[in-house]
DNA sequence: AATTTTTTGTTATAATATAACATTATGTAA
DNA sequence: TTACATAATGTTATATTATAACAAAAAATT
């Protein structure tokens, strides 16, 4: 079987889901907003995003547990991401920045590890929330 | 009230646990060997290990939800943490090195936000891993 | 000593995620 | 085009991670 070149249903539901929203979303509010499309139990809701994840299609923002859609359209897997999260109102976004991708891809210490992926989260009070 | 300067006996319980151990630590296997000591809920647990990560004691690796103590006696506060973690043995290691924490600690994007701290989580496989 | 803040203890429950197994669909190759 | 292999689905149950709410005790501040 050779790499599956299109989404199957239920992963485009939730990927669907995912791209329209503003702020990221933490799966079962996915799994209660995907339940009049037949995903009825968390499990579909996770084998999609797992898949979708795997293919880069979308991320997971590790601290808060939540998934946002990849917007950047060259990426084919989740192996190099970095977000800035704001601790007040909670907006996250996905930064692209060319430099900074390069450093960490770069990066290597004394360990003998050789790093195929890397996530970061940088938090901070976004420009809004600064000026409250 | 100023600053705590000791700990509490709680907080040093699951300090000295997680200190003593050579890999990251879940909450409930702490939970689970803390027992004996008195501590007996979740809550204790997690209380202790928020004001630890809180005043940098210990980091939690967000990727694994498991907790590390901090090798950096100079860390104060959690606030600019970077992990290597091998995907094969799950081994992870804080990584301490003053050019990447000088980098991304200046590291600004043109959002407008102020990042005052950050997680960076590395993924590959380690030494002994590769090897095999 | 009175006040405030922090920590504790406790029970219950919320939120996040996976195990296990049977079934169906899809791609590969004889 | 039928067998075979792989991947995705559906389903129930359960494991894992984390917090709410409230009363009480301990520690620092005035």
């Amino acid at each position: 079987m050779q790499k599956q070149e299109h989404l199957t249903k239920n992963q485009q539901i939730v990927l669907d889901l995912v791209e329209k929203s503003s702020e990221p979303l933490k799966a079962y509010s996915i799994l209660f907003n995907v339940q009049k499309k037949g995903l009825k139990a968390p499990l579909q809701v996770y084998r999609a995003l797992d898949k979708l994840v795997e293919i880069g299609k979308i991320h997971k923002v590790e601290s808060r547990n939540a998934f946002v859609a990849c917007k950047n359209s060259s990426c084919q897997v989740s192996k190099a991401t970095a977000f800035s999260i704001c601790e007040s109102c909670e907006k996250v976004t996905e930064i692209n920045n060319s430099k900074l991708s390069k450093y960490l891809n770069n990066f290597q210490d004394n360990s003998g590890m050789k790093y195929s992926k890397y996530n970061l989260e940088f938090f901070g009070l976004c420009k809004k929330c600064k000026n409250k």
